[in-house]
DNA sequence: TCTTCGCGGTATGGC
DNA sequence: ACCGCGAAGA
């Protein structure tokens, strides 16, 4: 759904497994609950064919959760027990929900259109699509995302004279989010405040929920807390959508807030027919206040709790398993679970200690090319793993120079750049008159002479009417203070929107309504005028979103016909405000993923990389400050269990940060890992010449032969390629790792840092 | 009002 | 090493 906006095609599901047939829908109930059964082990079944009351499927990894889960809804279908429009399935991440979805589709067939699948956050947004006037809310309220909402409250503080430098921004937000997601209410969270910090965030917080109500704009933990409000308050609501969801399926469950838990409990209290799936060792979202406990309690909260443990791994060599189990072992929390596997053994988990973090990059590089050429490893099935987004830089150079294609997941998101925050802006702004914050954001963009004072007049004039942004500007001159110019400027960009406000409510494609939007607010012109590289690269983003609005008129055309209770423009914003890039560039062509350790979970490669395993990295220090040693460990428990044949953990003696070196020892989870399923190389000793460590076997560094290596060994005469100077031959090799190249692009010659700058042998 | 420059904070993770 | 913000200049 969500993930199909930018995602390759759709794949028109022919929807019909072997299994299931054509005749499908006629075939006797019987036989198809069998074929359903058929395939499952022990534990499987059992939790597919639980009857009526609360099931808890602890799910190890990779032990065929998605299969339980997906077959569970199949058979719900099949025996009859649940229509489709009946089914609630939940997930975390779009992707899991897309992955859900067509998975359920194969089995079930185009029934899978009237369930929903989705993850938390879309699911409330459409929940509260109805509702949300029952809380003064209007239909078409804008979703903001961390950064809108960093600006809302940034507003706030400034509106309260609260020095930033004192009480940073960010720092109230993380409080306020934190009570939210805790269901406290800036009441409640004004009677337990306690000290300087936490009294200017009670002050904060309810100003912040009137600005934001004001702007008629929920942010992400609105979402959950706006409808456990809802749901809890009207009864009529709260019946409403527990007759239309009689089956709850929860995947992840280990991962839930306590607002999400309240929202479970009130959607599948009284027919308590909830199903949560989920593995505690997987629990890593802490900082986004997820509370294992939910998962360790559930037998508690609800009665008559059937519990099926799932701990057959179909996934990895035994080897890996091994390893992952080892290092969970260590936490003191958590159920006990134990993976296994039939499968072989398979080869020892490599360890690497590199130099630095392009050593380390290239090294993961030159290993690609060497799977690939050596053992016919397709990049598609090569992952590399970082535990923050920030390591993914130097991955990203090095993995171009060596021409190995990629895709990264997560990190920079199209939708968060600015000029499509901005053309995202203007149609919110369309859609939403109350919206400050994107009128903030493209009052004056292009330039339009209305400044920072015009803006800060406008805005107070809102505060103090209380009238939505857009009325105040239709009647700029009202506004107190404002010069000539300023007033007839306002009113040029409000007669510009106000036609473009027609032809929203006319209710046409999204597309054609952007390229108006971006044509009449004179934004394309602008770009045009830049004539840059970079203005360019800006006008292709805006092309990819037109293609992108264009992909959901056709699809909205053709799955939802005309039965929908909002707007196109609605439902796409809404759709794209918690869309966040999955890249749906397809498995199948040969790029290798390269994403975070948390955007991770869930997905499983052939070859695994974790790279940056050093203290203070990973485990990261503020994380370790938190006192999140534990998740930490089952963050490493997770990358570990994604591989299914080899796994990879790297590490560089020295890494730049905030451009400043720093010297780290290898990840306490390295040193977890049992000697006789590990091989240890050393790169770094070598090229050094001393080695802190005795455990380094160098006599086995066999990646060494492929690995363009420390640039160190650069002779005079090595021809080498450079990354911007192109190919070049060294013609003096000096002291400090200094190398002398001769570039026969243009003739000159250049020093360089064999070990940083961009080259390779050739 | 807009642009440029320099400083300082930043980069744990995501819906 | 990069981005955003404030101060100062145009």
């Amino acid at each position: 759904m969500l993930g199909d906006v930018f995602q390759e095609g759709h794949p028109e599901t022919p929807a019909q497994p072997p299994a299931a047939g054509p005749g499908a829908p006629t075939e006797p109930g019987a036989d198809r609950v069998e074929r359903l059964l058929a395939g499952l082990n022990g534990p499987q079944r059992e939790a597919v064919e639980h009857g009526e009351g609360p099931l808890l499927v602890l799910a190890g990894a990779g032990s065929g959760k998605t299969r339980v889960l997906t077959h569970r809804i199949a058979y719900l279908l099949a025996t009859g027990a649940a229509r489709p429009g009946e089914i609630l399935a939940i997930t975390f991440t779009n992707k899991a929900a897309a992955e859900m979805r067509e998975r359920v589709g194969q089995l079930v067939g185009r029934s899978v259109r009237a369930m929903w699948v989705t993850t938390f956050h879309s699911a409330c947004a459409r929940m509260l699509r109805v509702d949300a006037e029952r809380l003064g809310y209007s239909k078409s309220f804008t979703i903001y995302d961390q950064a809108d909402s960093l600006r809302m409250l940034k507003r706030c503080l400034g509106e309260l004279g609260v020095d930033p430098k004192r009480f940073p921004p960010r720092a109230v937000q993380a409080k306020i989010s934190g009570a939210k997601n805790q269901l406290i209410d800036s009441d409640s969270y004004n009677e337990s405040a306690f000290g300087e910090f936490e009294e200017t965030v009670a002050e904060a917080f309810p100003l912040y929920e009137k600005r934001m109500r004001e702007a008629n704009a929920m942010d992400f933990d609105d979402l959950l807390v706006r409808t456990v409000n809802v749901v809890e308050l009207f009864e009529d609501v709260r019946e409403r959508w527990r007759r239309t969801f009689r089956h709850v399926l929860v995947d992840e469950y280990q991962d839930t807030n306590h607002a999400q838990y309240r929202l479970l409990q009130l959607l599948a209290g009284e027919h308590k027919n909830l199903m949560v799936v989920g593995d505690d060792s997987q629990s890593i979202y802490g900082f986004r206040h997820a509370d294992v406990r939910n998962i360790l309690d559930f037998e508690k909260d609800f009665d008559d709790v059937e519990i099926v443990k799932l701990e057959q791994n179909y996934r990895s060599t035994q080897t890996i398993l091994s390893a992952a189990n080892a290092v969970i072992e260590r936490n003191r929390e958590g159920l006990k679970k134990e993976l296994w596997s039939e499968g072989d053994e398979g080869a020892p988990v490599q360890l690497n200690e590199l130099t630095d973090e392009h050593e380390e990059a290239r090294w993961v590089a030159g290993e690609i090319e060497r799977l690939e050429q050596e053992e016919s490893v397709s990049r598609s099935e090569v992952a590399v793993f970082y535990r923050t987004n920030a390591m993914s830089r130097v991955l990203e150079d090095t993995l171009q120079r060596f021409d190995v294609s990629y895709q990264v997941i997560g990190g920079t998101k199209f939708y968060e750049r600015a000029e499509v925050k901005d053309a995202i802006a203007y149609l919110s702004l369309l859609a939403n008159p109350a919206d400050l914050v994107s009128f903030g954001r493209v009052v004056n963009s292009p330039r339009r002479g209305i400044g920072n004072t015009t803006q800060g007049r406008i805005a107070s004039h809102v505060n103090t009417t209380g009238m939505p942004v857009w009325e105040v500007i239709e009647r700029v001159e009202e506004v107190p203070g404002l010069s000539g110019a300023a007033i007839k400027a306002v009113s040029r960009f409000y007669e510009t929107m106000a036609g473009l406000r027609e032809r929203a409510e006319a209710e046409g494609p999204v597309a054609t309504l952007l390229e108006a939007v971006l044509h009449e607010s004179g934004y394309l012109d602008a770009l045009a005028a830049e004539r840059t590289v970079e203005a360019e690269g800006r006008g292709e983003n805006l092309e990819t979103l037109i293609g992108g609005a264009a992909e959901f008129d056709v699809e909205r055309e053709r799955e939802r016909e005309g039965e929908s209770e909002v707007s196109p423009l609605e439902e796409y914003l809404q759709q794209i405000s918690l869309y966040t890039e999955q890249d749906g560039l397809a498995s199948e062509s040969e790029l290798v993923t390269l994403m975070t350790l948390h955007n991770a979970k869930g997905l499983e490669y052939d070859t695994v990389f974790v790279v940056g395993c050093e203290e203070g990295a990973f485990p990261h220090m503020r994380a370790l400050e938190e006192g999140g040693e534990e998740e930490e460990r089952r963050l490493c428990y997770v990358g570990i269990t994604r591989a299914r044949k080899r796994l990879y953990m790297t590490w560089a003696r020295e890494r730049r940060l905030f451009g400043r070196a720093e010297r780290n020892l290898p990840s306490r989870f390295v040193d977890e890992l049992p000697h006789e399923l590990t091989e240890r190389h050393s790169a770094a000793a070598r090229s050094l010449g001393t080695s802190w460590s005795n455990s380094v076997a160098s006599e086995v560094t066999p990646a060494q032969s492929v690995d363009p290596g420390p640039a160190l060994e650069l002779q005079t005469g090595d021809d080498v390629v450079h990354a911007s100077f192109g190919d070049g031959v060294v013609t003096a090799v000096e002291p400090g790792g200094v190398v002398v190249v001769r570039f026969s692009g243009d003739g000159s010659e250049r020093k360089l840092m064999a070990d940083y700058a961009p080259i390779r042998k050739r």
